[in-house]
DNA sequence: TGGTCCCGCCACTCC
DNA sequence: GGAGTGGCGGGACCA
């Protein structure tokens, strides 16, 4: 369970959002010559707990990102394998639609007007989304529930909302009632919809940092809702699924600022960059832990808010000093991100893991950073100086002859 | 105050 | 039986 009674004093959870991790995790993957992925490796690169590493892999794996290859390792397949995986989807779905004659989901779902217009379903029977197209998924798996539920899985139907379908936009409440799978029992369905919508808020944030998914507003009553960019809104170029908005490479993710000013990897996004997006933030729980105990330990929750000012001022600073190289991984940056055109051996694979580990272990590479540490250790200098003078006095006044030569460290 | 979503408990699966 | 996996929901954070 959450943390309870304990205040996070330099701490924002923004800072370790789902949709940076992934971000992070892509800009760590996402290059020539990476064969597989481990996720212990991956855990403490990025520096959060394995079990948020699951819920990137889980979501990537649904979209052919990602494929598990044995305990702990995944193979890489990277954005390459985001169309084919979709086409799957898609003809999966259809298959489904076809053999169970639609009942029009949108027009149950959907009881009022206004919201059937958002959801913007099209006339064409074979766009039309249909309530088999989405539950018989679920129908068919009875059996296992468990997996039933898994994150991929409901990644997977999720998706094939937009597959199936010239639906452009559906709101969040919508796509939760959908993916509940029993749209006739209301109850049933209210009791469910808030768990399934925190997970749809989990899909939305990493979909959102690839860029496949936008987080928008219903225009009538500001109730949020998801925008596919996968295909631009159109029911014909939805049976192209080539047409799939590329994903950004990391190269493309540009450096900017969070709400709170954090230097962050995001992705380009192709409208609205001024509210806050999914996937905008760092995430770094080591450095939040570090600021967590700093400011117990000193206890002044003001000084460690100016730090948190400087900190964000000096990510700003550390953005313009990096111009446009690239893209910053929060705070850190892998020692040494090898590119294979920069790598003269072509053969390079990065299947030494240890040696992968070592040449990605984050470094402080952030002059906001860079300086609170230094502070630090002034402060301690300072600190330790008047400490040992403290204690050379009362030495002397009890053995005046005598002098140490102590050094801060 | 409602929306958002991090966090970690713990049930389940696999070896 | 222990380790790996991941569903789930409490509750903190945010606008």
């Amino acid at each position: 369970m959450a943390e309870s009674g304990t205040v996070h004093y330099g701490y924002s959870r923004k800072q370790k959002s789902l949709g940076l991790l992934c971000t992070n995790f892509l800009g760590m993957y996402d290059r020539e010559g990476i064969v597989t992925v481990g996720l212990d490796e991956t855990a403490s690169q990025l520096g959060v707990e394995r079990r948020r590493i699951y819920d990137i892999v889980n979501i990537l794996e649904s979209i052919g990102v990602l494929a598990r290859k044995a305990k702990n390792q995944y193979s890489w397949i990277g954005f390459k394998g985001i169309p084919q995986a979709l086409k799957d989807l898609k003809e999966e779905a259809l298959k489904e639609n076809s053999l169970n004659p639609s009942t029009d989901v949108a027009t149950e779902v959907l009881d009022n007007e206004e919201e059937v217009k958002t959801f913007n379903l099209s006339h064409n029977p074979n766009a039309s989304l249909s309530t088999s197209s989405v539950l018989s998924v679920k129908s068919k798996n009875v059996i296992d529930q468990r997996r039933e539920k898994s994150l991929g899985q409901l990644t997977q139907k999720f998706i094939k909302l937009f597959l199936v379908s010239d639906v452009d936009t559906i709101s969040l409440d919508d796509a939760s009632r959908i993916l509940l799978g029993d749209i006739n029992d209301p109850s049933h369905m209210r009791e469910n919809s808030a768990a399934k919508v925190r997970r749809l808020y989990d899909i939305a944030n990493v979909l959102s940092s690839m860029n496949l998914l936008e987080k928008t507003h219903q225009s009538q009553n500001r109730k949020p809702a998801f925008r596919w960019l996968g295909f631009n809104g159109t029911p014909d170029n939805s049976k192209d699924v080539a047409v799939l908005a590329k994903p950004l490479s990391p190269n493309q993710f540009r450096s900017d600022r969070s709400s709170r000013g954090a230097v962050c990897a995001t992705p380009l996004s192709p409208k609205n960059p001024i509210k806050r997006t999914f996937g905008t933030d760092i995430t770094n729980n080591a450095e939040m832990k570090k600021n967590k105990v700093a400011s117990l330990v000193d206890g002044n929750h003001k000084k460690m808010k100016t730090e948190r000012d400087e900190l964000t001022e000096g990510n700003h600073t550390a953005h313009k000093q990096l111009g446009s190289k690239n893209y910053v991984f929060g705070p850190f940056e892998p020692a040494k991100v090898i590119k294979q055109e920069e790598s003269k051996d072509e053969g390079m694979r990065y299947q030494d893991w240890e040696n992968f580990a070592a040449d990605f272990q984050p470094r402080y590479q952030n002059q906001a950073l860079g300086d609170l540490f230094e502070h630090y250790v002034e402060a301690w200098k300072t600190w330790y100086n008047k400490a040992t003078q403290e204690c050379d006095n009362n030495k002397q006044q009890h053995q005046p002859s005598k002098s140490t030569g102590d050094q801060p460290p």
